[in-house]
DNA sequence: AAATATATTATGTGCATACATAATAGCAAT
DNA sequence: ATTGCTATTATGTATGCACATAATATATTT
């Protein structure tokens, strides 16, 4: 009972939140009340509460106490999927294969992702990642070379851009898209699907400090499923 | 200076991790240092350090100190998906039809996944989700009757499953699973689709201290698209 | 009654202090 | 060299205290 109290009570209280002792939306005790009832100081009581505030379990009002959150919103992590180590999971070899990188202008939609003047170039890359060589996804990707103007020099062939990107310009923002698509020719011939395959895709834009990093999208092998736990 | 030190250290913090001046993988001065550097309490260096290694951005080890992350793996939060938010985010009424509600023995996939007896019967049920009085997606669901079985008297007509069993076991955890599958012909019906078309998949089982509540497909419109932000 | 000022209250934050704990480094004994 | 003890060190946790801040309730004024 000596340790972790502040853990402790975080748990107790997730119980009682969980069990509806505390009902969806009730004002729950104040601090003080409850660090006299968990026998600590309210600082503790205080980074429990906290906790499960960022959780979204709770939400926190000055004077007007804390209430259980009335629409819980369950909310699920994963990290950003590296395809490197979604062949790995799979107890795969991984390998990868650039099937051209060339520097062109993009077409419209990629200028206003990249936020670029519409006479700039990019560098295009498609890639096959291969799992024990066999084709697992297709990747198209722009990269903004006013951002990392040293990816052309990168050894491309032995380091994905993905990892290249993630090594060079380690913590960027950005944003998903999940999606489905029917396989077209070209992908299908990439991943040796059949035309029409329904096709997992995520498309991925990143930037760093406002600045367009690159823009991505990824189409899987079918059968392809990202698995997710809340 | 006299307010939300410890945002501002944070943020600070964050600021030098990602324009590279602590590098992946370094190792970053001691708390009681850094605290003399930016003139606070060690308690307040903590706590930003503790922010910043819960995002996954540091790593923190007793006596061996604080590092970088050398392989930062973003994650992205989103809100577990529920339909009828999803549909009035895009502006649109949300309304759904129950196709079919009835008590039977579930097939074996669904059996284990709900940790049920072979013999024992489930809750299913059909539903499609509207939007402005159009298909928006299909959803097939089977429920632990042992865990919930007032939702037998639920008003499913009125208010969805979905919410219903979020309002009845609120605290619920899950897994969730992304797919994209060619639609058969029952699905494409349901949502008045082409057969064939690439249909975006979502799976979900929720279960509440190892009891399973609920297991559940969605099959959603063609288009569809499911974004989220690292 | 409506508008304004004031007091009250619950949470938010920062600090100094003390002790706990895990992991390492260094030393000693075999 | 290997093993095992011990000291050191950086982080982890808990507490008491003080003051800040936002939102509400109450009293006061017009």
């Amino acid at each position: 009972m000596t340790k972790k109290s502040h853990d402790t009570v975080r748990l107790s209280m997730q119980e009682r939140i969980e069990t509806g002792e505390w009902a969806l939306g009730a004002l729950i005790p104040g601090e003080v009340e409850l660090a006299a009832e968990y026998g600590c100081a309210r600082t503790t009581i205080n980074r429990a509460l906290q906790a499960l505030a960022n959780n979204g379990m709770l939400i926190r009002k000055r004077k007007g106490g804390t209430r259980v959150c009335e629409m819980p919103v369950r909310q699920a992590k994963f990290a950003i999927p590296i395809v490197r180590e979604q062949v790995e999971a799979t107890g795969n070899k991984y390998s990868h294969k650039v099937l051209s990188s060339i520097l062109k202008a993009p077409p419209a939609p990629v200028i206003s992702r990249l936020n670029l003047h519409p006479k700039d170039k990019a560098f295009y890359l498609e890639t096959v990642h291969l799992a024990d060589n066999r084709p697992f996804a297709y990747e198209e990707r722009w990269v903004n070379l006013k951002a990392v103007p040293t990816i052309l020099t990168a050894p491309l062939s032995e380091i994905s851009a993905n990892e290249w990107l993630v090594k060079s310009v380690p913590f960027s923002s950005g944003d998903v898209v999940f999606s489905a698509i029917n396989a077209d020719q070209k992908i299908a011939n990439s991943i040796e699907a059949t035309l029409g395959t329904a096709i997992f895709v995520v498309e991925r834009t990143t930037w760093y400090k406002k600045e367009f990093i690159t823009t991505l999208k990824l189409f899987y092998k079918e059968g392809f499923q990202l698995y997710t736990r809340l």
